[in-house]
DNA sequence: GACACTGAGAA
DNA sequence: CTTCTCAGTGTCA
């Protein structure tokens, strides 16, 4: 049988993308400072398919210019897709040069995609007897696949399938390929912004292609359809019909398919080689050298191979996973299309040694504990039964101290038994010696303290060393691993289930499936510690670690446990006349809008004001194509309509009943009967602190009706009262001492109210003629310039133009020049570095602060000067903190720190301490830093949260 | 039941 | 113009 010869078309931007993306959380920089991630991506995936497969012809493809015809048909085509990232566009030309260097073809044509090459291409080498096969993620292209045309596809956890006609057949349950056009015509395709039928998924389509077969016959047989279903479709067929052409591969492209020119020869080596030199790839070039090594004339694949290419294993011996079946033909989940580094099949607890050991005689446990106490470092881990510290109880903790062993100590059910159990490892956990590592341990440290044990001694939590290292991460242990250790664990849904219905507890799982995976946190735990202890000395945030963070933890460990007393009684009667104006409220709006409809529905508000009332001539739509009925929008209308108060009324009293009013007191803890929020550490990019479940960093203030929340923030008892102190404009203050600018420091100095002094000083009047437009507009300037303004920021803030707001800006600079200063200064500084930092040195990498797109540029920017100032206002405050803390409890004072809010502490304080815990607690806080300017602290005390302000 | 979107609360 | 969390609606499953 003649050989059949295989021609490979590469589409070059899908694979860039998926190659950029499978690095988005640690991105490939060179020293250079370029970001490489895209062409290494892109570099790997087409390697892998010249090693795997010896293509005899190769080319690959580009879009260019986008689809011409296509925006023609529909102007938004492809409109709301964002900017190609930077580090994709700045890689193209690279791409471009190796690919020269290989001697392989660049496909483009101006004003066609990549799809409609690689369509046409396909199809004139199928007429010349080639077998083509789409090197291409995107499930469009199934549309093309013949006999004699293939979708060579990438598959999550590394891998290809190959999708042939039956393969087609069964994805996308059609007869024909062709009908792939309609499939995707009626679901549409927001990343190409094909619309779609409305209220099609993919679901719907699949079942409309069994039953009509096309969209044609869909529309012409809508009679068969009902309800709201039959309504929309009818009112859309134009749009169906757009949407089909809009996804119709074009296959008259005016380009050739030469086979001479396609053939893959040998390339410049030495070129390709200077090329990945300059970029500073060396496991490329290895790569690459390998792949050319071996003559491309070597024996090609022979044909019972080649149609079960799918089914080869990747290269990589360790490349087995526990989602199973992931190389079968017809896993691949079309919602699911997950970019993953094509050579990132990671370890997994099947494909690497360990020993980890459950500990369930008396006699191992007694071994156990005397090698336990031989330690100096160990990582432990508690299993519990749920995710609430106060209300779950010990399943067992888990210990490692060398990489790869590790035991599980199961707990019994019977809480007196697991107390008498516990009591047997306090002399660990109390031990002052042993360093104690673990992922949050914030968590575990709460979950012992229910058990009345303490933990002590040095810590080390990979969650918050990873929070200093990169803050704009996220820290789960998952990620952790996967990033830094290539290593996927065990998911805890594989124990447990999928969150919902069938879900089970910890202690129903097998003892043994207990010990595999809560080990094996263990040991990963252990194992990202070896690996961030170094980072933290490179990065220079040992201190920050060592001293703030980790103290933290215990204090906010300590606050959680604690909770606040609520007054549930005075919430239930502000729910009762909450109730009562709301209703009122809906009446009247019912009445102006002459019917009954859900206000809290912003689809339905949109409708009734801008197309039954017609309040407004050309309403403002959301990106979703609904009228924007936000509070700026409707504010604006209020004054000539009744009804938008109304709505604006209605709206603010629903947030405050639906979110605080009726929430909070389902949030109190029944077994302490206090609300006990949780602090989150790792997640303000900024270094702030987070609270929720409930938030309690956002309870109303600013509105009289509002603020009557605070009210059911109370004291534990007659013998306490609620003690507020609050840093009087910290923000302000930092940025006036970072930029040294004088006028504002004396302004401190002297205790002037600093918005009325800057308005004196902008509008050139003396301080007591100052207007109260005037301080409100100075105090907008002030706060804007903390986050970095712009004057069309402020112009949208206040009732200034764009014009006078540059001038306000403007006059701004000129009265304090060193902040203008400071403010390049600091985006100097991040251009120059990469990153910010904080006065104590927590650091915020801004990886956009280069970028050619003037929006993502100018975000970075304003990061670029917010983030020092509301992350040292954040170290700040967690200084104080921690000392107030530490002199609370040596103090033995029966009063406790309760919240924190920013820039602000609450205290349930025994009365009899009071004056000497506003002593304490001021001093601490306005001593916490030193700065060029002074710290204030209001204190308020009262007996509810509103009062103490 | 999960997810996207909108809107609103705080510093 | 910065940093967050939460609730309700609507849609697809």
């Amino acid at each position: 049988m003649p050989e059949q010869k295989r021609l490979f078309l590469v589409d070059a931007y899908a694979l860039i993308f998926r190659g950029y993306y499978a690095f988005i959380k640690n991105p490939r920089i060179n020293s250079k400072g370029e970001d490489t991630s895209a062409i290494m991506g892109f570099m790997n995936s087409l390697l892998d398919v010249i090693k795997r497969e010896r293509p005899d012809h190769l080319a690959v493809c580009f879009d260019k210019g986008g689809s011409a015809d296509r925006v023609e048909m529909f102007e938004a085509y492809k409109a709301n897709r964002d900017e190609t990232p930077e580090g994709i566009r700045t890689a193209i030309p690279h791409i471009h040069n190796i690919l020269k260097a290989m001697h392989i073809p660049i496909m483009v044509k101006e004003g066609y995609e990549a799809d409609d090459v690689i369509g046409t291409l396909s199809r004139q080498a199928e007429k010349e007897g080639y077998k083509t096969y789409m090197v291409t993620p995107d499930k469009d292209f199934a549309q093309l696949v013949t006999e004699n045309i293939f979708m060579y596809r990438p598959v999550f956890g590394g891998g290809y399938e190959t999708w042939g006609i039956p393969e087609v057949q069964k994805k996308f349950e059609v007869d024909s390929p062709l009908q792939v056009i309609d499939f995707l015509g009626m679901m549409g395709d927001s990343s190409d912004n094909i619309p779609g039928l409305p209220g099609v998924g993919e679901k719907t389509a699949k079942k409309f292609i069994a039953q009509f077969g096309s969209m044609e016959g869909l529309l012409a047989n809508t009679n068969q359809l009902k309800g709201k279903m039959k309504e929309k479709i009818e009112a859309n067929g134009e749009l169906g019909l757009l949407s089909k052409k809009l996804a119709t591969i074009m296959l008259d492209v005016p380009v050739t398919f030469n086979a001479k020119d396609f053939e893959l020869d040998h390339p410049d080596i030495e070129a390709v080689k200077q090329i990945f030199q300059d970029l500073e790839f060396r496991r490329l070039t290895e790569n690459f050298i390998k792949t050319f090594a071996v003559s491309t004339d070597e024996t090609p694949v022979e044909e019972t191979k080649r149609n079960t290419i799918s089914e080869q294993k990747p290269t990589r011996k360790e490349t087995k996973s526990a989602g199973a079946g992931q190389f079968s033909l017809f896993e691949t989940d079309l919602s699911n299309e997950q970019q993953v580094p094509l050579e990132h099949s990671r370890k997994t607890a099947d494909t690497t040694s360990h020993f980890y050991q459950y500990i369930n005689t008396n006699l191992a446990t007694k071994l156990f504990l005397t090698n336990l106490m031989k330690q100096h470092s160990v990582c432990f881990d508690t299993e519990t039964t749920g995710l609430n510290p106060l209300t779950a109880q010990l399943v067992g903790i888990a210990f490692s101290w060398e990489v790869g062993k590790g035991f599980y100590l199961p707990f019994p059910k019977d809480q007196k038994k697991a107390q008498e159990l516990i009591e047997e490892l306090r002399p660990f956990f109390e031990n002052e010696t042993i360093e104690k590592i673990g992922q949050n341990l914030k968590y575990d440290i709460k979950m012992l303290a229910k058990y009345n044990i303490e933990v002590k001694g040095k810590l080390f939590d990979t969650m918050l060393a990873h929070y200093l290292i990169n803050p704009d991460m996220r820290h789960n242990m998952d990620v952790l691993s996967e990033t830094y250790l290539n290593y996927t664990p065990i998911s805890i849904e594989t124990l447990i289930g999928k969150k919902g219905k069938n879900q089970i507890s910890m202690e129903e799982v097998p003892v043994e499936k207990q010990t595999e995976y809560a080990v094996e946190d263990a040991d990963i735990t252990l194992q990202l510690k070896e690996h961030f202890k170094n980072e933290l000395g490179e990065a220079n945030t040992q201190k920050l670690f060592d001293d703030i963070e980790i103290p933290l933890l215990r204090v906010l460990a300590a606050m959680e446990l604690e909770g606040i007393n609520l007054d549930k009684g005075f919430l239930n009667t502000l729910s009762e006349q909450l109730n009562k104006d709301i209703a009122s409220l809906e009446k009247s709006i019912y009445e102006a809008a002459g019917e009954t409809f859900n206000i809290a529905s912003p689809k339905q508000l949109g409708i009734i004001l801008f197309e039954k009332m017609k309040l407004v001539d050309k309403p403002k739509k959301t990106k979703s194509g609904q009228y924007s009925t936000a509070e700026d929008v409707l504010s604006y209308l209020a004054k000539d309509h009744n009804i938008i108060q109304k709505i604006l009324d209605f709206r603010g009293l629903s947030k405050l009943k639906s979110t605080y009013v009726d929430a909070l007191p389902n949030q109190v803890e029944e077994t302490t009967g206090r609300v006990h929020t949780d602090y989150m550490q790792t997640v303000a990019a900024t270094g702030r602190l987070s609270s929720n479940n409930p938030n309690l960093q956002n309870i109303p203030i600013r509105t009289e009706r509002g603020r009557q929340v605070r009210k059911a923030f109370i004291p534990r008892n007659d013998d306490y009262t609620l003690l507020a102190a609050d840093y009087s404009q910290i923000e302000l203050r930092i940025i006036a001492a970072l930029s040294q600018e004088k006028t504002m420091i004396e302004a401190f100095k002297n205790g002037e109210d600093i918005h009325a002094s800057t308005a004196s000083k902008v509008f050139n009047v003396p301080i007591e003629e100052v207007t109260r437009e005037q301080r409100s507009n100075a105090k907008t300037v002030n706060f804007g310039i903390i986050y970095g303004v712009s004057a069309f920021g402020l112009s949208n803030q206040t009732n200034l133009s764009r014009a006078e707001s540059k001038a306000l800006i403007d006059t701004y600079y000129a009265t304090y020049p060193k902040l203008r200063n400071y403010i390049s200064e600091q985006v100097d500084f991040a251009r120059d570095h990469g990153y910010v930092q904080t006065v104590l040195g927590r650091r915020r990498y801004l990886k956009d602060i280069n970028s050619r797109n003037a929006v993502v540029r100018g975000a970075a920017e304003r990061n670029a000067v917010n983030a020092p100032i509301q992350g040292s206002a954040a170290d700040i405050i967690k200084i104080a903190m921690i000392n107030i803390y530490k002199k609370l409890e040596g103090g033995h004072f029966k009063t406790k720190m309760l919240l924190q809010v920013h820039d602000e502490l609450v205290f349930d304080v025994y009365k009899p301490e009071l004056e000497a815990i506003k002593t304490l607690v001021k001093t601490e806080m306005e001593n916490a830093y030193k700065l060029d300017v002074p710290l204030d602290v209001d204190l308020g005390v009262g007996n509810n949260w509103l009062e103490a302000h």
